[in-house]
DNA sequence: TCCTAAACTGATAATGGTTATCATTATTAA
DNA sequence: TTAATAATGATAACCATTATCAGTTTAGGA
């Protein structure tokens, strides 16, 4: 894995949007500052970032695949009406894998765990 | 919503078919009997029908989202390596919604858990 | 039974997110 | 400096899904 500029600026674009943004988010927001990069290497560096465990891809949300910086173990609810999509804290659940193994024998890999909902801003709105 | 033959075909393929298929996977499985049904009708009819409660669609557990007969409350587990969904019983985490409300006070539509790592028929192959 | 409105169908075009391809450029270690 | 190779940007291709639409089926009166 060598180094690229354009790499580099797409973790700092990460970092610095908690909005969890989709592949397609992200590349409208770089492009403000850096209009000569390519939706594709935003795309493949999200992706490869994502391998190797320096980010997080979320699926499930909606159609799209969204990102995470954040890579400690946590969950999210995406809203409804205004589709923020929030953290939530793992400790709601933390033996669930634990659980299905002494339940089921497999091995978990990987725990894919999202609510769908209405924020409390939301709800205080109407 | 009117009597269709395609959508009692469809609905008893489903429920005949443990597999949890995609929409194309049914479609291909329905065609052996009934030929000129469309590819259109089977995603329309399985969107109607889950929509009605009387199926469900799961999302997260690949690319495709897949349908599933059992409508009571239980997750899904996919396998890595060879890919057949295993359903999860759901009191290996039934108080996860209320949680996320106690914490968050974000009401909860919808919870979408999916494992993914290998199976117990696998582990043992190798 | 016949009629009509509404629902449904199958074929296919369109959509949207994502990946593959490829010629060119940038990075890195020797 | 060079040579190997990883990365890039543009764009075509891909795949699951949805929209469109003309023709067909269903169902509840008249």
């Amino acid at each position: 894995m060598k180094y690229s500029k354009q790499r580099e600026i797409i973790l700092r674009a990460l970092e610095m949007n908690v909005i969890h943004p989709t592949a397609d988010e992200l590349y409208k927001l770089i492009i403000k500052d850096f209009p000569s990069i390519g939706l594709a290497t935003v795309y493949r560096n999200l992706n490869l970032l994502a391998e190797k465990g320096i980010i997080k891809k979320i699926y499930g949300l909606d159609d799209a695949a969204h990102f995470d910086h954040n890579t400690h173990n946590h969950h999210h609810f995406i809203c409804t009406k205004c589709n923020k999509i929030y953290d939530v804290p793992y400790d709601i659940a933390s033996d669930i894998a634990d659980n299905v193994w002494k339940k089921t024998g497999f091995s978990i890999e990987k725990t894919e765990l999202s609510f769908h909902g209405i924020c409390k801003n939301c709800q205080t709105k109407n």
